[in-house]
DNA sequence: TACTTTTAGGCAATAATTTGCCTATCAATA
DNA sequence: TATTGATAGGCAAATTATTGCCTAAAAGTA
């Protein structure tokens, strides 16, 4: 298919060898790592790169996970947050949900689960879709409503075409909607199959 | 304000003792409740009834609370439930919570809490704004397109309405949407001007 | 090649949304 | 009390969306 950009992910521990470990990992599957052992530094990083995925622990020295997330969700809204922790007290696990984290895995991490968290996250989020993703969560506020949601739903239906690697059959399935109707949307919000899976004869 | 109708909380739980107990408390704070001792049960209650919010044990005998939260919001998909649990594992509240799960309660629970969180949801039609941010981004992928859309422009009148604080002439401006238009689709989408700034009248 | 599967557009009936116009309520105030 | 401003609902016309039925092109397969 075609070239796509790698998905680079912020990695936030203050356990250096956590940090070293789980990046050496990513990095093994193809996918590059930013490294911060402090939120502080985790939301310069943030500035200075365009991060696809934060994974960070949930408890740190200064200030936690949570207060963290809080601070990078300022700046990237929808951004993709993966918690971690050991012993963590269900009102955590609660608060870090709250905020919309994708996944909270438990310390240690378990190598694979991670890549495979990622991996769900590249295939249903990310990848050929950031263009579009950007469409609709950098919408600002101040374009009508009508467009806030049609740049939505554009994002939800190249999401769910990109997961089914462009079946439309699998992509009716998924959105429940009728066939028809997917065809006109996709028409009208201007949304190309062939485009989506990198089609080279585009 | 308008009198409002009281809030029905359908409580599930297969200890009979907590059924009652509960139940006995939130209809002593002016709060309805039908309660049901299995999932089945409560699956009918929600046809029979016009449930407001779903209050449900996570470990039950048959189907667990999980299963039964996936059923109900097959009507419902945005009814909040609010989960309860002892001994729960990370990985079963993680998904309560990816479920949209509102809130989600240790074990015995401490009754004041629970009206809390109800007290909280009551204000506002799907609790804080982020609850109702979860709805539409956390509404996971197996819902319909057409749900996750609405999620979404609720989710976005919602903001609104809060930024403008209730001046619906701003929020007009705001979202450059016609005025019989927006009192429709939050008629249509279950938004209150007065719940979500918090009116005390009600 | 012939057959099947997948995808997609044309068309028309039906359903839903949008919007302007009118009225009504409520609170604040002259 | 009368008036004004903000908010909302009823209604109906105009517009748009949905969907089933039909056809057809393209890709894959026997």
């Amino acid at each position: 298919m075609e070239v796509k950009k790698p998905t680079l992910v912020l990695l936030v521990d203050d356990d250096i060898d956590v940090l070293g470990a789980h990046s050496r990992f990513l990095r093994l599957n193809d996918i590059d790592v930013i490294v911060a052992e402090s939120s502080a530094t985790a939301l310069q990083r943030m500035q200075e790169s365009d991060i696809d995925i934060i994974v960070t622990d949930l408890r740190m020295p200064e200030s936690n996970g949570i207060e963290f997330a809080q601070q990078a969700r300022l700046s990237r809204p929808l951004i993709p947050i993966i918690f971690f922790s050991g012993y963590a007290q269900v009102r955590d696990i609660v608060a870090a949900m709250k905020l919309g984290a994708v996944e909270f895995l438990e310390k240690p991490i378990d190598p694979d689960e991670l890549l495979e968290v990622i991996g769900a996250l590249q295939k249903s989020h990310y990848g050929s879709l950031s263009n579009s993703r950007k469409a609709f969560d950098g919408l600002a506020d101040e374009y009508p409503l009508r467009m806030r949601v049609l740049a939505y739903e554009k994002y939800l239906i190249e999401s769910a075409i990109v997961q089914s690697n462009g079946q439309i059959g699998l992509v009716l399935e998924a959105l429940q909607v009728n066939r028809r109707t997917l065809n006109d949307k996709m028409s009208k919000l201007g949304i190309s199959r062939d485009a989506l899976l990198g089609d080279t004869n585009q």
